[in-house]
DNA sequence: TTGATCAATCAAATTATGTTGATCCAAACA
DNA sequence: TGTTTGGATCAACATAATTTGATTGATCAA
């Protein structure tokens, strides 16, 4: 996520891995910093595997980053990533309350 | 959609709505300005009930208003509901850049 | 009134996503 | 080495979301 412009499928894939209860949690668990996969599995109570499921998604999507120290795997929110969404809601805000012309047109 | 934090349940609401691409399709068209659904179908090349379905999820989320006008229906964006998705994003990026604790803790 | 049009709704079929438990792989340490 | 542990992956299953076509209700014009 290097650019601060998104095309649609960029916001798309943001938006729908941002879309659902358990990697909510996981991104506001993240939100207070960086953390190892073994404490999210306790801090959420998830098994392991549904965790792994759900950061993957998360990854993929770009919004989070993670490294390996040992054995143990370290994940973080990729602030840039979130700024991003930032900058693409407050394009759609710019020019919305424009009024229709009235139908039939 | 009159305060400015969102809670867990009504980010992933707002979220998973905006989270389709037919969906997105309506967002960018509305953030050109308001439209009445007749055009909709037209611009957006899509059957009446589809594109009738996906207005109801964007609604129903706080992200579009409907005014009525004869037989006609205008929707358009709702900024302050992009604004508050905003607002929690840059909530998210505030500390996330906080290092773990190495395991084992 | 009657017929035409705009748009919402519904049930059935389809498609996409998430869950579960097992298995695999790599790192660490005895 | 052999064993343990953290974490990813996979296939089968379960659940949720979307699409489709038909129907309905409301508004307007003839």
């Amino acid at each position: 996520m290097i650019q601060n412009t998104l095309n649609r499928e960029q916001s798309r894939q943001l938006l729908k891995a941002l879309a659902d209860p358990i990697r909510l949690d996981v991104i506001h668990a993240l939100a207070q910093g960086e953390r190892c996969v073994c404490d999210l599995t306790g801090d959420l109570n998830l098994p392991q595997s549904k965790l792994s499921f759900h950061l993957r998604v998360l990854r993929e999507a770009g919004l989070l980053t993670d490294r390996q120290s040992g054995r143990w795997i370290y994940y973080r929110l990729q602030p840039d990533a979130l700024a991003a969404l930032e900058a693409w809601l407050a394009e759609l805000r710019r020019h919305c309350t424009q009024s229709a012309t009235p139908c039939p047109s």
